[in-house]
RNA sequence: GAGCCGUUAGCUCAGCGGUAGAGCACCGGACUUUUAAUCCGGGUGUCGGGGGUUCGAAUCCCCCACGGCUCACCA
């Protein structure tokens, strides 16, 4: 970045030689504010309501965003994290030893400023300054003021100056915070106990997605990264935490686009003694929560459409579901010899060669069911290969008891009665490594020996869920690219190449 | 991983085979209630990188990098 703007660099840098010639330190260690912008903006209504007429005065701080000079007089717009507030400088007012702070001073940089406040003739809520402190001086000119930041790249590389430069991003990120605010407060007035499990893991289990891989030096081992927090929190439940939930960090090694990050967030709880319908009706609650306490509605915008969170959501058989869309019936006794539902489904069009029974099924789900899910919709009761931790329905063994929550077509949710058999459960494990082995599935879930050992001393009746934050705060904020809610997404980093001989 | 589109000044963009442009930003000057301030003067550039075609390439062709969209994989 050295190499661009050398101009405008050089010129800033040069203002700073000039002004600690005149004694001005550009980055002093400390400046107290007695006001927000927003605490002064109220300071002034107030005052002005009350029918004073004496001048309040206030110290306020913030970095530059406008500046208008007048000759003798400048008007200079400083936004600190509150909000935006004017100041009508006229240099006589100075004190002459900071003649140099207006002289040398550029948008961008940081400012304080003490004065009284006053509404000029246009009506705005302006601090005549007396007094003024450069707090840091800006040596990058920022985004243009009218057409803002809008380079895709340049936002998420230079999140910084996205953040500065577009209010609504601002709004995304301080909407995202709440409603994990949020979540807690739900899952903490339920009894549940956040807790925090291990990232680096010997063996990455507990989903079927392909893991990262790193290494540990001083054990001198590989180790993975978490997949999932699934099988730690069960473990816990084992331990008698009969209520536990996880908000982290999961990464996953797998494409990029714009609803999928390599590290993305999620909130998994455990509860014992609950089943997956007690789980179902958590999880409508807690979302009309949050987008009541968040967006102060239970309706959301997304897109064209109007996504109603109220409860109850409607509930559909997996089966029922994909019947439905695409004709194919997955409980049809024909299906139990997999390669005739391999050929039904490649008479849809779509490619199966080389899938696992739990790859056919997805497909079925991802491209007939999925998409055309915009309301809130439970998907219940999938088929056992899929589900490798849902315990088995009773009455028909080939499903599980597990729903998958949609909505505005993603999957947000994902849930099941544990499977706290530890026989069934390894054997479950072990087809899941034969599928590895015979259709090369990298994305199987994997043997965990230390978990099954934790399921042998015996887990009581469970109900476990998984729920996508990044997707959720989509939703709630409408955005169609999980990069718009995450900070810093995931982006190829760029190399310079050597100049070719 | 594949296809399509894009990459030009600090930012937002135009130019698409014949001397590199505009607005904002920036620099110099005028202006004591402006607010996309205004007025006068100034263009600050490896046209993403490399190679090729051509008398001549930002422009046409090839390769590469990065980004976006669609698809594939996944949540």
């Amino acid at each position: 970045m050295a190499d661009r703007g050398e101009e405008l660099y050089r010129q800033r840098l040069s203002k700073l030689d000039r002004l600690r010639a005149q004694g001005i330190d550009p980055y002093p260690p400390r400046f107290h504010r007695t006001h927000t912008v927003e605490e002064a903006l109220a300071l002034f209504t107030r005052t002005e309501a009350s029918g004073r007429t004496s001048r309040r005065r206030v110290t306020v701080a913030g970095r530059v965003v406008g500046l208008r000079g007048m000759g003798k007089a400048s008007f200079a717009d400083i936004r600190d994290g509150t909000g935006k507030i004017q100041l009508y400088i006229r240099s006589g007012d100075l004190p002459p030893d900071q003649a140099a702070v207006l002289r040398e001073l550029d948008t961008g940089d940081t400012l304080g400023a003490r004065g009284t406040l006053f509404k000029t003739r246009t009506g705005e809520i302006t601090v005549r300054a007396e007094s003024l402190t450069l707090l840091a001086k800006s040596l990058r000119p920022l985004p243009e003021k009218w057409h803002g930041l809008t380079n895709i790249e340049t936002r998420f590389r230079q999140r910084y100056l996205d953040l500065l430069s577009n209010e609504g991003v601002r709004r995304i990120f301080t909407a995202r915070s709440k409603m994990i605010s949020s979540m807690r407060r739900f899952m903490d007035s339920r009894g549940f106990v956040e807790v925090e499990t291990p990232m680096l893991l010997p063996i990455a289990a507990g989903a079927m997605a392909r893991p990262f891989v790193t290494h540990h030096q001083a054990l001198d081992r590989d180790l993975y990264m978490r997949i999932a927090t699934e099988l730690h929190l069960k473990r816990l439940i084992v331990g008698g935490m009969d209520k536990v939930y996880e908000i982290g960090r999961i990464f996953r090694n797998e494409g990029i686009d714009t609803k999928h990050n390599p590290e993305f967030t999620t909130m998994e709880s455990y509860e014992a003694y609950a089943d997956y319908n007690d789980v179902m009706a958590m999880v409508e609650e807690m979302m009309a929560f949050i987008a009541q306490e968040v967006m102060e509605t239970r309706v959301a915008s997304y897109g064209k459409h109007a996504i109603d969170f109220t409860p109850p959501w409607p509930r559909v058989t997996v089966r029922d579901a994909i019947r439905d869309k695409s004709g194919i019936d997955i409980g049809d006794p024909r299906y139990s010899d997999i390669e005739a539902l391999r050929a039904d489904i490649a008479g849809t069009g779509l490619k199966v060669a080389g899938l696992s029974p739990a790859q056919l099924f997805d497909k079925l789900l991802s491209n007939f069911v999925e998409p055309t899910i915009i309301q809130p919709t439970f998907l219940i009761d999938h088929p056992v290969e899929m589900s490798p931790l849902a315990k088995r329905k009773v009455d028909d063994p080939r499903y599980v008891e597990r729903f998958e929550g949609f909505a505005g077509g993603m999957e947000i949710a994902n849930a099941f009665t544990e499977l706290n058999d530890p026989v069934d459960q390894r054997l479950r494990f072990e087809e899941q490594e034969r599928f590895r082995l015979e259709y090369g599935d990298e994305e199987v879930d994997r043997l965990d020996e230390d978990y099954l050992l934790a399921m042998e001393y015996g887990m009581p009746p469970t109900g476990g869920l998984g729920l996508g934050i990044d997707r959720l705060v989509m939703l709630l904020t409408n955005q169609q690219s999980i990069r718009e809610v995450i900070l810093f997404p995931q982006l190829r980093s760029i190399e310079k190449l050597p100049p070719a001989e």
